[in-house]
DNA sequence: GATTGTTTAAAACGACCGTTTAAAACGAGA
DNA sequence: TCTCGTTTTAAACGGTCGTTTTAAACAATC
């Protein structure tokens, strides 16, 4: 087994099982027991678990970010005046093709509950490391929504595009949760997609009113 | 120190914790170093870790249930045919008295962040509780809800009331995150109810479109 | 094929976890 | 005041955690 092989392994097991459990409750042992490798190979090859979890954001937020940079300047370039559908768009189709990603595809799902992690999970040296990284095309992006709604003070576009990750977050992350409520409640099975299918219309509302 | 003293000090540190920390990272040793109460003192009065955590949920979620019970009773003899902005006023008053509790005030966050923890971190145990102690009282909320909007199906209704829940619970519970992003970005502050004030017409939107 | 640097392996470390035990302290009723 | 059930205390238990250590296995260079 070479080094990529196991780095790799590490990685995948992490992020699955990060988005399932939670940092906390996810131990190195369940993470190099699913990825069939020693024990220290984390600590040998990232450090310490905290590396470990800025690593495995790292690796789908980088690739996550210059896609993201890229489409914003091909928009810039092609639409003097871009509007907040404009905007949306680019990150929802850069979200989309992110996450089918270079290793495979990873679940949209996964992706949401990291993100949701990020927020309500994330210990100090995580949140120091996403903002030391990612910052800048965070800052752009929410640059160009100002630019589409100038009459919109930058506290009101702040909070209404939050409240929309929100919507987006919470109902990722605790997506199994809601399909089983769901389904006592309506009798209905909701498949992912139904509920993205809803859930695009009511951010739209929501963000355009 | 009284029995009830011991009990409540506990309750109090623990919600606290658990609020800011999740439940994986808050050690009853935490718990009861800020509660000034031995460390057996939980085992001795609630049994287990997991008996205190359902303790917690119980303590707020009862008081609020059959109060939004009874609200929920005045409302239907009131008005024959209760619409949205009714039945979600409702919610809001009860939530909003709710957070004056009995002991004290609670702060609206911590209720908002312990309710994401019922989402995104109910382990098996927690998740049973919930059901059977207060999934009467939120099948009668949905079901008022239908009534008020009987051209939506169960499904969809089902789904934009979470996607709403959803905005408010990640954004009361990572409130301080945002407020310092927001303060980054904007130059200015946002007080919690400026944020509010953004929030409710935000989800109207969102739901009424 | 010996040597060198890199990666894997097994075992152990100290720290902290939730829980249990057994004795001490307390408080109300006889 | 003595008694007896309740509550608090201090100490210890077994277990899991992240991390470290030491040696073995490996791969590339000469």
């Amino acid at each position: 087994m070479s080094q990529a092989d196991t780095v790799t392994r590490i990685l995948d097991s992490a992020e699955e099982l990060f988005a399932e459990k939670g940092f906390a409750e996810t131990s190195l042992r369940m993470i190099t027991t699913r990825a069939k490798v020693n024990l220290a190979a984390v600590n040998y090859h990232f450090g310490s678990k905290k590396d470990l979890i800025q690593a495995v954001f790292a690796r789908f937020l980088s690739p996550f970010c210059s896609k993201l940079d890229k489409e914003l300047t091909v928009m810039a370039a092609a639409n003097t005046e871009p509007d907040l559908r404009d905007v949306l768009d680019v990150l929802a189709r850069t979200m989309l093709t992110g996450v089918h990603s270079t290793v495979g595809t990873r679940k949209l799902s996964v992706f949401m509950r990291l993100l949701g992690l990020a927020y309500t999970q994330a210990q100090g040296h995580l949140r120091r490391f996403l903002k030391e990284n990612y910052h800048e095309t965070y800052s752009r992006f929410i640059l160009y929504l100002r630019a589409a709604h100038p009459e919109l003070s930058p506290r009101e576009i702040f909070w209404r595009i939050h409240f929309a990750i929100g919507a987006c977050v919470f109902t990722m992350s605790s997506i199994e949760v809601l399909r089983d409520m769901s389904m006592a409640d309506t009798g209905e099975d909701s498949g992912v997609e139904d509920v993205m299918n809803q859930l695009i219309p009511f951010l739209a509302a929501a963000l355009e009113r």
